[in-house]
DNA sequence: GCCTAATTGCGAGTCACTTGCAGGTGTCAC
DNA sequence: GTGACACCTGCAAGTGACTCGCAATTAGGC
């Protein structure tokens, strides 16, 4: 019979520190790695930020965990289950709004039958200027 | 009368250096600071990767060049006026594709209406899977 | 239980910038 | 032209965000 446990299901040792990290992630929605150190610590106070990275690694390869990019630099990282929307980063004031894939879903189709290329929306935020700012700027 | 040089009409400074800088991110279409520099010291060889990076951002300040993300750190630059066309980055084998504006404009005008957001599809690329890579996976 | 390979913690290292500062240089006012 | 001064540059040291090597620990199969 499985093995009842997801990360063995995967062919993952259960270590106390891997499991903390997964459920961090899902708790957290988006983290840093940093962040998700930080929320860990909460419960296993030892736990060292090369061990975070290493896991969100592994958990990434198994396909448990996928990393974003939400700003110039860095990662962030978020359950594999979430993959629900796509975020638009405003690049004047820094805002992170969320918005359906679907909204995407045209924008993917074009690239697909005139690229093939298959396009994953969520990797990179989608950067421009929010309402509120671009109203602002054009007063 | 007008200054006669785009530098100084935008009110920096005429230095060697940030010619320099400025012509290098023309010549090279797309260039990461570590390769501007590498051009600039063609014929100016002493210039300092600070000067370049801190030329580099006064030349965005003032609408010269901008910057781009193609992978998942660092940034490369391009001349202002070059905004032609949007890169298709693989996550698996790396390459970078280009494809023209256009087929992003119904995402475009659909963040437009639905959410206000004013969107610049080149500031970061798109992610995906090549056609290439496509085909040899789902072998 | 025991063995082995996977995993962890720790310290050191790397990479890509960033900053402080002292000396140099465009610009503008005379 | 010449001088004053703010702006720039080069250099060296400093950061932040990972990444790596290694010895000690531990999970999982037998
Ligand atoms: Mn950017
Ligand atoms: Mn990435
Ligand atoms: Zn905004
Ligand atoms: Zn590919």
């Amino acid at each position: 019979m499985a093995d009842q446990h997801e990360l063995r299901d995967k062919g993952l040792r259960l270590t106390p520190q891997r499991e903390l990290v997964l459920a961090a992630v899902r708790e957290l929605g988006h983290a840093t790695p940093e962040e998700v150190a930080e929320k860990v610590r909460q419960t296993h106070p030892g736990i060292n930020l090369s061990t975070v990275y290493r896991n969100l690694e592994t958990l990434e390869n198994v396909g448990l965990v996928q990393h974003t990019h939400l700003g110039h630099g860095g990662a962030t990282y978020h359950a594999a289950e979430e993959l629900t929307h796509l975020h638009l980063v405003c690049g004047t004031c820094g805002s992170v709004g969320d918005a359906p894939i679907d909204v995407a879903a045209n924008f993917v189709n074009a690239l697909a039958d005139d690229y093939g290329f298959k396009t994953d929306v969520t990797h990179f935020a989608v950067y421009g200027t929010c309402s509120a700012c671009f109203t602002a700027e054009s007063k």
